[in-house]
DNA sequence: TTGCAATATATGTAGAATCATATATGCATC
DNA sequence: GATGCATATATGATTCTACATATATTGCAA
């Protein structure tokens, strides 16, 4: 139940709106590990709300729909320290394509490269995007101390992706090496 | 929904029970891209028969409780063939412990290299394990090519833990380094 | 003025995952 | 005889997730 957490960490950056969360955050930096839609997060405020982890105001706004402006509450933040800090048990984390890649003996070579091709392509891709992201500026102490970590995250996502392409290359050459044989 | 596939795909290596699917394989070798507990392979079975993808049948044991042996049928192996050969879109994978670092600014230092330490450990323990695994024999020619793709899977597996601890060292050590400050 | 896109919130529904619990057999152990 | 354990299947309840849809405002372009 991290979705819970990761608002209301977003929260201390700044009050916000379930919508500024989904387009500011959510469809980017933490969606990398931590996705979520929008109606997922809407519920996941309204729960916060009525277990007093946050509290909302109304913002009238003159060019656009009026907002819910979303504030951590003491109780809000104490929550998150506590989760922050223990200790959790590993989740393992489903791959359906490594199910893909366990089973691919029933695939033709070919079919077999195309599948693996397509996803180092794709950790290409990300790869890319990660090595050339800048992390932003930040201008108070908090918001540097923030970055820091932000960094952290970061590094983890280019050495993951680092990781995924070379693994999946290793794999294109080393099913290119065996014999083509019956698929079953 | 690669539950439904993960278990054809082992149905593919022979008859089984749920239980046997359960101890032999979601308890070892798939618990590590596709976790499931009990209940979900018995009512995923339980779907998979409702749309042919499977039949049953009863195996009276004399020493045991009677089991329900499970088998792929041609439809079901259609299905799997299908779902290998696909494209599938990429799955973002949720990591709670990412959440928790990205916010971590929140805790004193004390606290951030506790939980980096533990995962860190956590993490070596996972790497022992994978780089002293053994890939079993196989007997028929479609065992010796399972066992390959079996291969791969286990190559990442050891590429990720590696790659986890050092990321993980890393961390505690740029941690060790920054300036200790108001935790906010 | 009609329609579309962006902004903004909310709900209905279905499927997937998790946790707990119920039932039953046979064996070993205390 | 009671207790616990491994084997074996099943269901209830709840939460989490995903996808679709509904509603409303403003600005802009065709």
């Amino acid at each position: 139940m991290s979705l819970r957490h990761a608002i209301l960490g977003l929260l201390t950056f700044e009050p916000m709106s379930g919508y500024t969360l989904k387009s500011r955050y959510f469809d980017k930096s933490v969606a990398y590990f931590w996705p979520a839609d929008q109606a997922q997060i809407y519920r996941t405020l309204q729960a916060l709300e009525a277990d007093g982890a946050v509290s909302s105001e109304t913002v009238e706004n003159d060019k656009r729909p009026n907002q819910k402006q979303y504030s951590i509450t003491g109780a809000g933040e104490r929550e998150l320290r506590e989760w922050l800090a223990a200790i959790h048990p590993p989740v393992t984390q489903k791959d359906g394509f490594l199910v893909q890649l366990y089973f691919a003996r029933m695939l033709s070579r070919h079919q077999i490269l195309r599948v693996l091709q397509a996803q180092r392509d794709t950790h290409r891709q990300l790869q890319d995007h990660f090595d050339n992201l800048v992390l932003p500026a930040a201008d108070t102490a908090t918001m540097k101390r923030q970055v820091r970590f932000g960094g952290l995250t970061l590094d983890y996502a280019r050495r993951r992706e680092k990781m995924l392409v070379e693994w999946l290359e290793a794999c294109i050459a080393a099913v290119q090496e065996w014999p083509e044989q019956e698929s079953i």
